[in-house]
DNA sequence: GCACTGATGTCTGCGACTGACGTCAGCCGC
DNA sequence: GCGGCTGACGTCAGTCGCAGACATCAGTGC
């Protein structure tokens, strides 16, 4: 007989995201989802720094999804093909399996200005967390952050494509299109904005 | 004799602005800043939707200068040129007399989390604004959140580096470069990576 | 057995924020 | 010039997010 069931955090997450789509996250409090699982509010703010927080449970995976992409790119590859080949790591972290999770886990996010809000904090700290591995393969500091700041934009803006309710193809394949679409955009205006 | 004095939210921000400098954020309270210009907690709330707000008073004019910039954009310019042309306009929004204030602001913010958190979502929201910008002008989807998007980040970039000490130049010239940087970057990556 | 550790509960308190309601100068129509 | 209306503020009371301090006790190692 153990004194506490295993896997709190994993069990608030869970239990959080089933509260949040019914009642939505401003009329549940951390003292619900708590209780609803066996535990106390104090143990809730043990797992998570804040109550937005449970909503991005286990996004260190995705971080080091990006960097073993990095880290995997050929040794000569420029910067947008080191961003290039994060995405490719980055997106195999969403198999299709994985599509109505998402969709649903978004819409709570997109429904609430503070979560939207903490959700672009994320995707900035990727950012910040790629442009930082760019630097030490030796990319000076303006290009990595450029070419960090576009992948976590391609990145989002697949992702959102994803998961739209008439969406087939892969993210994979959504974000190579994407990151194609950007670098065609840039060669046009790289003809008309001279030095 | 008036009743209470005029210009409530400009004087809380700057009660604010001098008392987070001097005391931090997390130690100064909503009622510190109200009662230090003679007004109640009650009102900085109806002024501020929240405590960290009262920093970014004023943002519309920045978001209405990238607007601007939108709008004199010549009609067949392409999304990257509207975009350095929103740029243009945005940059002038900070002339060289405000670089000590904006970097004292700005030391605030990258003191904490919460506020840099804050700070992300209204730059996303002025790549968002610029991106609905771009579609009224017949820009597609995945297009016009790219340029947004990208404008964006050359803007915090240019930002960041116009507010170093030993910085020289203007915003306006900052920004032209790290855009300039940025299409080379792509340019170099374009011929690499296939269709 | 026995000390030690770590995840949890309990208690208590602060501060961010909000709704409801009262106050009163200035403006506006009559 | 008078009465009603409005808008900016104050007062009061409440909820909730979040944190510090300390107690509890199953399991683990010795």
């Amino acid at each position: 007989m153990v004194r506490w069931e295993p896997g709190a955090a994993e069990r608030l997450q869970k239990a959080a995201l089933e509260l949040f789509a019914t009642r939505g996250f401003e009329q549940t409090t951390a003292t619900e989802i708590a209780e609803s699982v066996g535990l106390t509010e104090r143990t809730f703010f043990r797992h998570f720094s804040d109550k937005r927080e449970v909503l991005f449970f286990g996004q260190q995976l995705l971080v080091e999804a990006f960097l073993a992409g990095v880290d995997t790119a050929p040794p000569d590859a420029s910067p947008i093909e080191v961003v290039a080949s994060a995405l490719q790591s980055a997106t195999s972290f969403f198999p299709d399996e994985r599509r109505a999770h998402s969709r649903s886990r978004q819409s709570i996010i997109d429904q609430h200005p503070a979560l939207r809000e903490r959700e672009r904090h994320k995707l900035a700290s990727i950012a910040t967390t790629v442009a930082d591995a760019l630097r030490r393969r030796g990319v000076d500091e303006v290009a990595a952050t450029l070419a960090a700041e576009s992948g976590a934009t391609v990145f989002a803006i697949a992702f959102g494509q994803w998961i739209r309710e008439d969406e087939q193809r892969s993210l994979a394949d959504i974000a190579a299109e994407v990151l194609r679409e950007l670098l065609t955009l840039t060669a046009a205006a790289s003809a008309r904005i001279p030095r």
